[in-house]
Parts: structure tokens; C-alpha cells; sequence
DNA sequence: ATTGAATTCGTCCTAAAGTAGGATGTTTAA
DNA sequence: TTAAACATCCTACTTTAGGACGAATTCAAT
């Protein structure tokens, strides 16, 4: 969400700049040369944009690694499992849903909890959506 | 994050076009007339990308009503309860945390978990970050 | 072929969470 | 001013969760 804002306020700033250019120009207030000068400058400006989304790219790719890092930590039944609490079942609907005893769920949650460091389900919870793995 | 890959999709797709506009007048394959329609076409662009910026700020709007009404079935101490749970904490370590006893935290989740309509503490978180409350 | 991780299930025990009901005082809005 | 909501605390009870073991099976990698 505040990522979301930021990337609003980021563009929309471009936008808006990109929009006064274009009238500063129109009303002669600047003199950036023929008009060959100013598409140099717009598409400047888009390549700035280009730039920003290319690199916001590899931030998210970054983040996605560091999202391997903690799923490679937890099985790929464990993550089922603490998807499923996210989501606020107990342990038996999770092993109705999962199709295993509930003493099996229990048993991925105490791993989820000593992987994750955890004390609690929701805590692990709180852990997972951080790590982004939920 | 679903969000923001939008977001980047809908500004970089408005920006490779805005570009490609460009370039095809550049290389005159389009002929758009003087260069003054280039700009109001442009132009016609950047208004569009602002009404998708203001689109989207009502649309936060809306879900902050949204909260709003929720906030009001539950009472102060009971937010605050509910934002410790989604920290993962214990009944116990809220009540230290509040000042107030155990007996009083449980009290306070219990009507939390009727007002929400939850069965447990997670749902509630659940229910709770999908209102945005918490 | 053996090792190790993953998955599964079990029991016994304790801790935490949740239910139901009552009691009391304060705030607050009609 | 009076009813309703809020906040606090309690007892007694049931359910759920979690820890601490053990143990069997499967399956991929060495």
C-alpha cells in the first residue's frame, strides 16, 4: 500500500512535469531550441521513467530471492500449512483441507514455529506475510 | 503487490506508447498532422494517466470509508487488542502491554470475535487486515 | 546402498485460547 | 437524566494449541 503511493506519486509527478513542459513550451516561456531539442528531452524524461520501472523491477526480483531464502526453509507442506492459519482455520481444518491427521498439522506447526522463531501461530503469521511467504 | 505490478504495467505500457508515438513521428510512418496536434494527442495521454491517478485516489477513498464503519463496531481498547494479536502476541503479554488483566484482554477478544464474526484470533486478524483496521 | 529430509501419525502433558455468566464503575449520547 | 456502550475484573469450564518425545515411510541425492 504505501509502495502503491509511492509509485502514484512518482509518476504522477513525472506526468505533471512532463504536462508543464509541454505548456511552458506552448507559451514560448522557454526557449529550449527547435523542436527537435524539446523530443530529446521528452524522451529523456520517458527514459527516466523506463529507468525507474527497470529498476523497481530488480528491487522486486531482489525481494523475490529473499522470498526463496525463507521458502526454501520451510517444506513446500509446512507452507500449505501456514497459509492455511493465515487464513484462520484451526489445526483439524487444515488437516480436513489438507487431507492429513491433525497431529501431522500439528507436528508442521511446531516446525513452522522453530523455523520461523516463532512463539505463536499468529506470530508466525505476522513473520510469513514479512518474509512475504504467505 | 498485485496492485503495484499493475500500477507499473498500466504507467510503462502508457510510457512504451507514449514513446513509440514519438518515434513514429520522428520517422514520419504516422502522419499526425502539424506538430501541434502531437501535443494535444499527448496531452490527451497525460490527462488520461491523471485520471487514472485521481480514479484510484477515490477509489482509496472509498476503502478508508469503508474502514471507517468497521472502526465504529469495534471500541478504542478493542483495536488496539486486535492490532497486538496480529503482532502474534499472547492474551497475557497484551494485558501487560495495555495495563490491564488477562481476564479483561479475553473479555475483549471475545467481543472482538463476535463483532468480527471470526472463530479464532487469526481469522479475526484475517477479517481485520481485510478491513483495513489493522 | 546409505544418508537425510520430508511427510505422516501417534501419545502424554501443559499452556493458551475461548465460552458463559456475573459484577461494578465510568462515559456518553439521546 | 437515563439507557446504552465501554472498560474493568472475576470464576469455572471446554476447546484448541503447543512442546516433547517417538516412530514409520517415502524419496531424492550421494
Amino acid at each position: 500500500m504505501s509502495e502503491l503511493k509511492k509509485t502514484i506519486i512518482v509518476f504522477g509527478s513525472l506526468s505533471v512535469v512532463i504536462l508543464l513542459l509541454f505548456q511552458l513550451e506552448k507559451w514560448s516561456l522557454f526557449a529550449l531550441g527547435g523542436s527537435g531539442n524539446i523530443y530529446i528531452f521528452i524522451s529523456g524524461i520517458l527514459f527516466l521513467i523506463l529507468g525507474i520501472i527497470i529498476s523497481r523491477y530488480f528491487y522486486i526480483k531482489k525481494e523475490g530471492q529473499k522470498r526463496e531464502l525463507a521458502k526454501s526453509s520451510l517444506s513446500n507442506q509446512e507452507l500449505k500449512v501456514l497459509g492455511l492459519i493465515a487464513e484462520g482455520y484451526s489445526n483439524k481444518e487444515i488437516g480436513e483441507q489438507l487431507f492429513i491427521a491433525e497431529t501431522t498439522v500439528k507436528s508442521h506447526v511446531s516446525n513452522i514455529l522453530t523455523k520461523l522463531n516463532a512463539k505463536r501461530r499468529t506470530e508466525a503469521v505476522k513473520i510469513g506475510k514479512e518474509l512475504r511467504i504467505v
